[in-house]
DNA sequence: ATGAAAGCGCTAACAG
DNA sequence: CTGTTAGCGCTTTCAT
């Protein structure tokens, strides 16, 4: 097949019989200084010649990309598809591209993707960090002054970006409101490490308040994929706490998915032997185990509130930003909190 | 804040005392053409400015975007998370970037998507199409010369496009040798509308089959998100397979969750009441109901693989097209078909 | 209401 | 080895 040769808007304007000017301010929709018998002239022109402006050299001149991306800490997270479909919807409605890069949880990439997508020219990011810790990659962003939302997580160091996240402390609240309300004594609040993703650090530090004097904390931070490490520790929670209503809280979905598979293998009933609450809504909890209790996230929401507030800053660059948007959880209340003993 | 100044390549061969040139050859790794020095001083130069090349000003001269665009017929299925983070890998692993669109399973939606990409001058496009019914979108993709390789289903009517799906005759044989080595007698099959969804058609096709003669199939189509339909027409199949041993299997992700929901919903046990099984592995099927026997696409594999037929396409555009790749499941036996009776 | 001309930032002959 | 020159396809003053 020949290779094909590209309709210019040169083409167009010849073939209209007018100047490339003219074509330009009707595909704009300057339609003010077009004759209505030149725009229809225009018209027949593109439609005859299936003309598609060529929207880099748009770009070039306009400085306005159509891009904007979303970074995110780990694709592999179910939690995140249904935050990426609120992105998806809020940058498309408002006639932008996505583009979607994957950190995998890792510094080095999140800062090499970021770095290309500066070079893509990119309006806007929006961004899961997978590390509190400031990367050079932000710098640059800011330096290019290209807007940044913060999903999710935030960053401590960075001032001034946009953040939209989970209001964690009152989740944790409401889960903890819930479990003394069952009676339960004893909390195993498994998490995965905390250091450096500020979600996590939140959530903690919510557990680890006391709510009440009648609750006994304790924390299982999961290192590592292997589930050795956490059946002692289990095990040993449990022994503790047979004879004292004990419930597990589980920080996330990774979490949740690696406890109930744990719990499956040591033959451990729920609600009969301990109880489980988890934070975060998949869509299978109703039906794990009779039904988990969670703290259902505004997934949906939290994706389409970052990009509208981004899209926002891009169009409007005059407002004062770092502004942070913390958004409700809800409380989803089934089996694996109902304690025999509570009756 | 000032707006910023954008670097461009004049002010790094100024800087450096060299013309764009030879700046443009460094960029580019022609480091043939350059003597150490110069190659230095311009090192320094693009450093000293921070300087980062625009990637539209290079496109439109060398046109080579370095975007390729996936578009996927329903970013809420959890199945689509594995296939993209598989493109993912694959795309930035070779320099490109990703961009997504969700076509929300409309036909109309999927057009405009395309045609916005088409503009962005993407240089492929990993379609999960969600109507075989050939969309204009797609014609204006060939006419314009952009590459495609269709992901998970396919086109009947368009020739000449790459494919990478499922081997979904094979999973069904699987699935239907299993359930007759189980002594299953009774099988209803859950799908969700096969009209224009060739995997789908695929699947119910080779369930049609007479596998062997035991097996007595019927087949519930899933025409809205109502249960009340399948309830109804659950409870009937039941009356007459319950003393013949009766397993359902389950088209795709979502019908399982949607038919757990209701054999939940009505009290039936698996597998002692029913036997279950799925097409499909999402990650949480070990844990529900005890475990759910289950066909495990190679997503992650059916993603990368898409990617890089499709780059392969970019870079070298003369080999025949129209190669159908069909990938393997794999059965993953669980406690969800165990019959009781067969012991 | 319309067009001529000057770029946007970069690359690629071609000539030295 | 290096630089000059001419665009890539589009937008945008500024005239007319």
């Amino acid at each position: 097949m020949a290779h094909k040769t590209v309709v210019t808007i040169a083409d167009v304007a010849q073939r209209a019989g007018v100047s490339r000017t003219s074509v330009s301010r009707y595909l704009n929709g300057n339609l003010d200084n077009l004759s209505p018998g030149t725009a229809t002239r225009i018209a027949d022109a593109v439609r005859d010649l299936d003309y598609r402006p060529n929207a880099w050299a748009r770009s070039l001149k306009t400085r306005h990309s159509g891009l904007i991306a979303a970074v995110v800490a780990d694709l592999r997270n179910e939690h995140i598809l249904a935050v990426l479909d609120g992105i998806e919807m809020a940058v498309n409605s408002q006639g932008y591209s996505l583009l979607i890069s994957n950190a995998q949880n890792r510094l080095d990439y999140e800062e090499k993707t970021i770095e290309r997508l500066i070079q893509q020219r990119v309006e806007g990011v929006i961004l899961q960090p997978c590390d509190d810790r400031q990367s050079s990659a932000v710098q640059s962003l800011k330096r290019e002054d290209i807007r940044v939302v913060l999903m999710d997580r935030s960053l401590d160091v960075v001032p001034a970006f946009d953040t939209v996240l989970l209001d964690n402390q009152d989740a944790v609240d409401q889960a903890m409101y819930h479990i003394i309300q069952q009676g339960y004594r004893q909390v195993l609040y498994v998490t995965d490490p905390p250091e450096h993703v500020t979600s996590r650090r939140e959530r903690e530090t919510a557990i680890k308040k006391q709510h009440h004097s009648t609750l006994n904390v304790s924390i299982f931070v999961r290192e590592s994929s292997d589930a050795s490490q956490f059946v002692q520790a289990l095990q040993q929670w449990m022994a503790m706490s047979l004879k004292e209503r004990g419930v597990i809280i589980c920080a996330n979905v990774a979490t949740t998915l690696f406890t109930v598979a744990v719990l499956d293998q040591l033959h451990i009933q729920v609600p009969t032997d301990v109880g489980l609450l988890a934070i975060d809504d998949p869509p299978w909890a109703r039906y794990v185990l009779g039904g988990i209790t969670s703290i259902a996230q505004p997934t949906l929401d939290l994706g389409r509130i970052a990009a509208e507030r981004l899209m926002g800053r891009i169009q409007d660059s005059h407002s004062n930003p770092g502004q942070v948007l913390r958004l409700s959880g809800r409380l989803i209340e089934r089996r694996s909190t109902q304690h025999p003993h509570s009756l």
